[in-house]
DNA sequence: GCGGAATATACGTGTCAAGGTATATAAGAA
DNA sequence: TTCTTATATACCTTGACACGTATATTCCGC
């Protein structure tokens, strides 16, 4: 069994990636020097991010160039949205108990 | 956010111990009975989760009963937020985009 | 008290992934 | 072609950690 979603980005390394991939595309290199890994550890990273699709590349001379998508990480969102509605139902409950309490 | 957080939503056992809370609350034994998991795996897991306050616990004689927290999940809704903002924004560029074509 | 139920923990085992070094591949440049 | 740059992969070691079995703890009813 492959990597799952969150298994992929429990790694701090590969968050820091995408992190920096927020703020426009990059190469291996570049990625390396900022983030200071080596570079067969970005490389590594980078390709289990992509067979994932967290992100794509496209080639330039012997440069890849990585860029960010966002398919996999809505599915992140996905997994989280019927957390987030039951803490926005325990949030108005909150609020009409205050609110009543407020009117007596 | 603490680095942890996405290792520990990295097990799908985990995962699927938050998700049958979201139903309510539940104890030690229900939890292995209806996710099909051994005794102790259930209380590693939910120690686990408890240390890292995804889930609180409350006494009813020999019984733990467990009972889903809020906050720890919000820190991963936090994390997504930038992405979520700039792929909202990539969807607001691509629908100007198809306006303008629609337009000619 | 004793026995049993519910849960926690200790221990041994195996798997799996991350990191580093060295090397392979591929694409210019000279 | 040969040299250099950019990236990928192979190999190895190490460390986490998930699982199961067995055992300890804790609480109840009798």
């Amino acid at each position: 069994m492959p990597q799952d979603t969150f298994a992929i980005l429990a790694e701090p390394s590969r968050r820091s990636i995408l992190d920096r991939l927020r703020t426009g595309e990059a190469s291996v290199n570049s990625l390396s020097a900022q983030l200071q890994m080596t570079q067969p550890s970005v490389s590594k990273h980078l390709k289990v991010l992509k067979d994932a699709g967290f992100v794509s590349s496209r080639t330039d001379a012997q440069r890849r160039i990585y860029q960010l998508e966002f398919d996999r990480i809505k599915a992140i969102d996905a997994w989280l949205e019927p957390y987030r509605e039951l803490w926005s139902r325990h949030l108005d409950a909150l609020e009409r108990h205050l609110d009543r309490k407020r009117d007596h």
